[in-house]
RNA sequence: GGAGGGGUGCCGGAGCGGCCAAUCGGAACAGACUGUAAAUCUGUCGCCCUAAGGGCUACGUAGGUUCGAAUCCUACCCCCUCCA
């Protein structure tokens, strides 16, 4: 274990944490030199990590670099029900071999950032399969809860007085997380701000069996690409941890000012003074916020990639981007010689539409360019030059080859 | 078991015999403005015919009535609310 210092405990319980139930009892526990086992549930549902997500695997990382267990939960069986937590919506159950899928998909990517030596990977199979929980327990476990305690749970309040479904299953889904807790033995329990109900269900639960309440780690959720709804890949607005260099760097470079310095707390390990000072210089509007957003772009590609990388997604913002350049590589569509097709059904063969009709739409809309110059009208692909660049929208574009 | 409400385009949600490829809002896309910001403004937003214009598929599923249906009828499937 690592000697905990002021500046450790300020960085690992103020940064980038919203609320820590129980405040106290976690720095007791941590000053303790005891190894903590820290609690991370995923639901399998989906595959993709993505920044939103790696606010609170970065806090799972520092208390690992502290010597703390993380012990990582599959939920296999949870994933099935669907987290009701802030659907409008019931979600539909995925079947077991899409879950599994997932899941492995997901570990792959969760140790980009978690040390996989410190890490116990745990499947709620392993104490909710047949066999193993039985209708006594899901009687035991039930009977310790009132409806009222669930509907005062906002999302269920709201959506019951809307008079949505809740599904009962829905309801078992916090007990199930909860239960998990018990089944660890967990100390801390780690989740985004939404996840308030189903930690305090972990507490309960374990108190009610004679273990120690688990401390609850709650972190912001942090808003996706398009400033207003939290990341969440089903909204597009995300900046997944396997986006390539470029996509990665202009993701990022697309955020609006507000979040730049959010980002930088979240996502970076930039030094707190660092950050209060570009966020000083933005305000008092010394500097374009573009370059400090630059700053942050840079940093995210480096961590998630290596400075190469970053420093040639940032050459090739500005050059593409900035200078309105030709990027690196272009596809290359090869057009037979003779061939008669028109240049709109070109542009949807290649991918740069859904389909003519939107290719022709495009046209009319001045988004299309042969060579820089804007076209119009669908022409016959016969009268585009071999070797010409063309260009539909900002940042689609296409060679054309001409076989002879 | 009983009563009622509903299934419409990516989402929400109008329409309730022709004027409906379907009002409107959101998302998305494009253009203008920019810092690929954000906000704003404008336009587009089923598919095919290179345009005018035309055609084809679409409003839970399958049939039917009608010159004509998302709209009416029948059956079926699914969802929700309430009572028991």
């Amino acid at each position: 274990m690592k000697k905990l210092s002021e500046t450790d405990l300020k960085k690992l319980l103020k940064r980038g944490v919203t609320q820590i139930i129980n405040e106290e009892e976690l720095i007791k526990m941590l000053e303790s030199g005891k190894p903590l086992r820290l609690k991370q549930g995923f639901d399998p549902s989906f595959t993709d990590i993505h920044m939103g997500h790696v606010v609170g695997l970065r806090k799972l990382r520092q208390f690992q670099e502290l010597g703390h267990q993380v012990v990582l939960i599959v939920g296999d069986w949870t994933a099935r029900i669907g987290d009701p937590t802030g659907r409008s919506l019931t979600r539909p159950m995925l079947t077991a071999e899409q879950v599994k899928f997932n899941a492995q998909t997901y570990m792959e990517q969760f140790f980009r950032i978690v040390d996989k030596d410190k890490t116990e990977v745990r499947w709620q199979s392993e104490w909710f399969d047949k066999g193993k929980f039985g209708l006594e327990d899901v009687i035991r476990l039930t009977a310790k809860f009132t409806v009222a305690q669930f509907l005062a749970r906002e999302d269920f309040a709201k959506r019951y007085a809307e008079g949505h479904a809740i599904a009962i299953t829905e309801l078992m889904y916090p007990l199930m997380q909860g239960y998990d807790s018990v089944m660890i033995e967990a100390d801390v329990e780690f989740g985004g701000t939404d996840q308030v109900f189903n930690c305090m269900v972990g507490r309960q639960l374990q108190e009610m069996v004679g273990q120690r309440p688990q401390q609850v780690f709650l972190m912001p959720l942090l808003i996706g690409t398009d400033g207003a709804q939290k990341m969440s890949k089903s909204l597009g607005n995300y900046i997944g941890v396997t986006d390539p260099p470029n996509e990665m760097y202009g993701k990022t470079m697309s955020i609006n000012d507000e979040m730049i310095i959010p980002y930088m707390e979240l996502l970076t390990d930039m030094p707190d003074k660092e950050i209060e000072h570009h966020s000083a210089r933005m305000s008092e509007g010394k500097i374009n916020p573009m370059e400090i957003k630059k700053l942050l772009a840079n940093e995210l590609v480096k961590d998630f990639w290596d400075a190469k990388s970053a420093g040639e997604a940032a050459a090739e913002f500005a050059r593409t981007v900035q200078h309105k350049e030709l990027p690196d590589d272009i596809p290359v569509l090869t057009v037979p010689a003779g061939s008669d097709a028109a240049l709109s059904a070109e542009i949807c063969r290649a991918g740069l539409a859904k389909s003519r009709s939107e290719a022709r739409r495009l046209m009319q809309q001045s988004a299309v360019e042969i060579n820089g110059k804007a076209v119009t009208e669908d022409i016959e692909i016969q009268k585009v030059d071999d070797g010409s660049i063309i260009k539909v929208g900002k940042r689609r574009f296409l060679k054309i080859k001409r076989t002879k």
